[in-house]
RNA sequence: GGGCCCAUAGCUCAAUCGGUCAGAGCCCCCGGCUCAUAACCGGGCUGUUCCUGGUUCGAACCCAGGUGGGCCUACCA
């Protein structure tokens, strides 16, 4: 029996939890999930709250509370975000708790007594109204070499050379204002470079974390001296008191990784295990799971902790990259910034976790959420093509349930549970991605297999009800398997999927047994498809308040004052098609629109919605352009037309018949599926002109 | 400036050891079907596997150089 100890990163307690996070905590959840469906394994995952620091002090004096009712707070808030995500933990502790200051005292000691900590005394800019110590990123001033105002205490932005806070001309303290004085600060380091032959060995170790970031490691830091690493932090300070150093506490990234060991051990106490069989147990797989900014505290730092502590060290380092959308960083003016709380408002979990998971591979690259993308997706694989195995198949079965024994089926279950190995791979290995891909090969192969089966024909004849059911039973057997595969990732569409079936999705050997005989229940939707909408109103939703989330136009300017009738505007065009992500001035330059003529138009016997149009930008410009309006307009209506079209739009082949046809830009036109409204410039308007 | 990673169809990505590996899905077009959530099925379209050399009987894969991205980090390697 192995025994896994799974950890995602301690969440800060000074922000809330956004989608950036999830992909961590989802991503652990899921491997925690998969590995829990294996026989031989017990498996616990453990989380808490990052409580101590700066940030979390200034907040709590800023509201004029006390941190400790902040830090309960949030962890409230995370944990409610968290569940509603399916991201189920054994425990979630904090780094505030008695056991954390007592490991982190412990740990603390084992530094004392191999000599490792030394003093030191820094000169360091301090705040005389908020009296406090401060950190770069607290001091402001101009740079002492190009002399831009208003420059952080580390770098300038404006000519990128870098100093120390001490150099800024004119340092103002962001807190307060105040002109910061230079004091002496004693600080308290501790030496890990005695470990550095050790750290080569571990960190090098085939399988202790991906190769990249031993390479990062090997190329970085392993090959100097391993600097000594400031762990003090001078009062004020909301964090633990260094017990034999009054007034220095203990920095907040030297308790935050003992929270891991703090945490297991309120675990440990609450379910009645011993402690020692998960820190003190050479026999204990300990997994973290991280981002890769924080990659130097867990494979320098922690790993000489645990060794001079005598805990038990990780055996896998699992690194993810950040998170983009739509390509970019999060942004809180582009509403790409969405915590999770808004997600959950608008969307359903499930679909996030199905997205990062067919995204997510072994490698430690970025991860973007294309918005598009994650609507495509989600639907067209989760929803049309598995899902809708089972509400295409389990109508039918709902009478009779299952067949009594397994149908022949082309040997489509054998080749389902023959992947089953393959699928334990990937999960072991972090590829999720490659899980999704085999769950689809199955899916589409079940479809056709409903197909060509077409047991809804069968269902037509007298005498065919057994055939029926044999068809069905196979469908449905197959979308069982899948699910199952799935089931880590997309854990209540398990849940729905086992009261349908009437059987459970916590094994990944059930694939190898078909169900027989048992009921089947009556089918309900298992997952809906997303609407774009519901993507859109999450955006707007993440939009900072002061910026209107559509700078819409003005009463005037939609007042067209040819407008003979009043007319009556509802707002079901709208509701129906929603806002586009807003996109900048340069974005809208790069569509080239021009006014063009029409000067043949004809209908394309082979297709159905296309004319053929050929249109002049004037001189010699002639454009072929196929337009999707063949069942609105007569050919003869448009020859002669002043349209607008896209004239930088990238060519398109398309086939008609057997001839294949470019078409050379698009006719812009208004209207939803069923009816189009070409649009039309004033008149005066020369073919050519831009569109500005 | 240094280091690391990456580059395959319009998009997202596959391709065990160098040997039918040039593929899938999405998009788009055509056709079929109607059990199913405008879902499903069949067919079609799209590639100098970034470029240039080299090694090899054979390269998307190995080597060298270049170009273009990304990340990390900085006068320290």
């Amino acid at each position: 029996m192995r025994r896994l100890l799974v950890t995602s990163a301690l969440p800060y307690a000074n922000g809330h939890i956004h989608i950036g996070h999830l992909v961590e905590y989802i991503e652990t959840d899921i491997w925690v999930r998969a590995q829990r469906m294996i026989d031989d394994r017990r498996v616990v995952y453990i989380c808490a709250d990052d409580t101590h620091g700066t940030a979390v002090m200034l907040r709590a004096r800023k509201e004029g509370r006390s941190e400790v009712e902040i830090i309960n707070e949030m962890s409230e808030a995370h944990q409610k975000d968290f569940a509603d995500f399916r991201v189920v933990f054994d425990h979630y502790g904090s780094t505030h708790s008695e056991e954390n200051k007592g490991y982190a005292r412990e740990i603390w000691r084992a530094f004392r007594q191999r000599g490792l900590v030394r003093s030191v005394e820094v000169e360091q800019l301090y705040d005389p109204v908020a009296k406090l110590f401060l950190a770069d990123r607290f001091v402001k001033g101009t740079c002492p070499n190009c002399k831009s105002p208003d420059q952080y205490g580390d770098n300038c932005d404006k000519c990128g050379s870098t100093y120390d806070a001490t150099e800024l001309i004119d340092p103002k303290s962001t807190l307060s204002d105040a002109k910061p004085e230079l004091r002496k600060a004693e600080h308290l380091l501790v030496d890990i470079e005695p470990e550095h032959a050790f750290l080569d060995v571990w960190t090098q170790a085939e399988g202790r974390m991906p190769r990249e970031t031993a390479n990062y490691l090997k190329g970085f830091f392993l090959n100097n001296p391993l600097r000594a690493w400031d762990v003090s932090r001078p009062a004020p300070y909301f964090g633990f008191e260094i017990p034999d150093a009054a007034g220095h506490h203990f920095y907040v990234w030297f308790d935050a990784p003992i929270g891991y060991i703090a945490s297991t051990k309120q675990w440990a106490d609450k379910v009645g295990e011993k402690f020692e069989d998960w820190w003190r147990s050479p026999e204990t797989e300990i997994v973290h799971v991280i981002g890769k900014d924080i990659v130097k505290f867990h494979t320098l730092f922690w790993p000489v902790m645990l060794k001079l502590g005598g805990f038990t060290l990780p055996r896998r380092v699992q690194v993810h990259g950040f998170l983009t959308v739509d390509g970019e960083k999060m942004s809180k003016s582009k509403g790409t910034f969405v915590m999770a709380s808004t997600y959950a408002k608008h969307l359903d979990p499930e679909c996030l976790r199905y997205y990062y998971a067919s995204k997510l591979g072994p490698s430690v690259s970025d991860l973007d959420l294309n918005l598009e993308e994650f609507v495509n997706r989600v639907n067209a694989e989760l929803v049309n093509k598995v899902v809708n195995l089972a509400s295409r198949s389990s109508r039918f079965l709902a009478k009779t349930g299952f067949a009594a024994t397994y149908p022949d089926d082309e040997g489509l279950f054998a080749a389902g549970a023959a992947v089953h190995d393959d699928i334990l791979d990937a999960y072991e290995n972090w590829d999720f991605a490659k899980v999704t891909r085999i769950a689809m090969e199955l899916a589409d192969r079940a479809n056709a297999y409903i197909d060509r089966a077409q047991p809804w024909a069968l269902a037509k004849q007298a005498g065919k009800e057994s055939d029926v059911q044999a068809v069905s039973s196979i469908a449905l057997n197959l979308y069982r398997q899948i699910v199952t595969y799935l089931a880590p990732i997309v854990p209540r569409l398990a849940e729905g999927s086992a009261a349908l079936l009437g059987c459970s999705f916590d094994r990944f050997d059930a694939v190898k047994t078909p169900l027989t005989s048992s009921p089947v229940g009556a089918y309900q939707h298992l997952m809906k498809r997303i609407e774009p909408a519901q993507v859109t109103a999450m955006v707007e939703e993440s939009k900072p308040a002061e910026v209107p989330a559509t700078a819409a136009l003005t009463p005037e300017a939609a007042a067209v004052p040819t407008a003979q009738t009043a007319p009556v505007d509802d707002g079901s065009a709208m509701e129906k098609e929603p806002l586009a992500a807003i996109c900048t001035i340069d974005d809208f330059t790069k569509v080239d629109l021009r006014v063009a003529r029409i000067v043949t138009a004809e209908i394309v016997p082979e297709s159905k919605k296309l004319l053929r149009l050929s249109v002049s930008l004037g001189g010699e410009h002639r454009r072929t352009v196929f337009a999707g309006i063949k069942a609105y307009y007569k050919p003869e209506d448009l020859v002669g037309r002043l349209v607008i079209i896209c004239a930088n739009l990238a060519p398109r082949q398309m086939k008609l018949g057997k001839t294949e046809v470019t078409s050379e830009g698009m006719v812009l036109a208004a209207g939803a599926a069923g009816e189009a409204f070409v649009l039309s410039p004033d008149s005066g308007a020369k073919p050519g002109q831009r569109v500005h």
